[in-house]
DNA sequence: CGGTGCCTCCACCCCGGGGTGGAGGCACCG
DNA sequence: CGGTGCCTCCACCCCGGGGTGGAGGCACCG
């Protein structure tokens, strides 16, 4: 990485906008080459000026920072984008990041906060704020270990018997009804919902059904 | 916060586990209550010390630190676990995040890091290495919630909301989690969860959970 | 022989999930 | 304009699910 790193920084409150443009100009190695008021302008900035790095507010009139960011990853993929934002719902979060941004500040964040998300970006890696890392790991897709030995042994250690009770789960089945359904009392049922909780990681039987469905237990 | 945050490093190499804890020593606010040499010890003085933060590593013997990991967040979610390995492959990182770590550091971050990594995580945040986080990234679900009309209408007359609430449940989240994340109330929660169950047919969240897999709204 | 793992069952506790019966705001539409 | 559907939120109730801490019988095996 010779040279500075290049930013567009994108905010339609003008304080923010030229806030964060002083913030970076005092900063090592990085040279703000734009400012964009509305997500139109940060499209067209970017098309211009071909910057490594686009700080993005998700609030912005004609074109959302979303749609933004978006146009921006189409069309400039060289030029990653931070979104730099009030809001961290999870509505606001999914779309950006969906959208293709690799960094994810609030606006409480400090300069350091702000450079050390600039340089990080640039370089290819990610800088996301903490509580959104949380809501990522929330949204965690299905941990699908190896679909090498499909019906082979259970999975997690799991016996014989547990596996039954959790197929039984997966195909909806109460406690009462499983007990029922294999002729023991709904203690044992309970006990073998409880150990098979355990090994496979899963708080509820609903985190259980999906478990079950991921390692092909039910379907 | 009141009092100091207090910590159980966890590593099987002497230098490392002394490392760290000195190191974690000389900082402000934070504790090491315990120090373990396997997962097993681990785990026991979790269940001793009830600390606010583990620091795991993940290659131990005796129970490795994935597995550690599980029986920690099952036993004590009070403790969080921050994950200190030397390796970041796909593999490790799904599981141990799949485990419930809520931090991960590779063995080059600074003390700097590591506290941080240990505030954050007791604060109720998450801490990860930034090309964790760019993995993460890249898994990241397809964006179910609101896809604007792919995948075809909903199923027996569901709403958006509701749609959106059933992946959420499918995705293991309890009503309280659903509300923190969609930023209602429980009770809207519990209205659409009634609603859907109604269209849907289904009893509980087991039912559902199941629902959705077979509908596509999940997995 | 003793140890280990699995299956079976018990009593007891508590909270979250699921259900009922409301309500208001808002957008859309005939 | 009034009706309808959706989303939002409330109070209240109750039971089943999930957890704890036991226990005994049995098969297997070193």
């Amino acid at each position: 990485m010779d040279g500075p790193i290049r930013v567009v920084v994108a905010d339609d409150q003008r304080v923010v906008r030229e806030g964060i443009e002083l913030m970076l100009s005092l900063t090592d190695g990085v040279e703000v080459v734009a400012t964009a008021a509305d997500g139109e302008q940060a499209v067209a900035a970017v098309a211009r000026y071909d910057p490594d790095v686009v700080l993005m507010d998700l609030r912005m009139p004609r074109c959302d920072g979303v749609a933004a960011t978006r146009l921006v990853r189409r069309d400039h993929p060289r030029s990653q984008v931070v979104v730099l934002t009030t809001f961290a719902d999870d509505e606001s979060v999914l779309a950006a990041l969906h959208a293709g941004a690799r960094g994810y500040l609030t606006k409480d964040a400090g300069a350091e906060e702000v450079a050390r998300a600039v340089r990080r970006v640039a370089a290819g890696q990610a800088d996301l704020d903490p509580d959104v890392q949380r809501r990522l790991l929330e949204l965690l897709p299905a941990h699908r270990p190896v679909p090498s030995a499909p019906a082979g042994p259970a999975p997690d250690g799991l016996t014989e018997r547990e596996v039954e009770v959790l197929s039984l789960i997966a195909a909806g089945l109460s406690n009462t009804e499983i007990a029922q359904s294999l002729v023991v009392s709904e203690a044992t049922v309970k006990t073998h919902v409880n150990h098979l909780f355990a090994k496979t990681g899963v708080r509820d039987r609903a985190q259980a059904v999906a478990y079950a469905y991921r390692h092909g237990l039910a379907g």
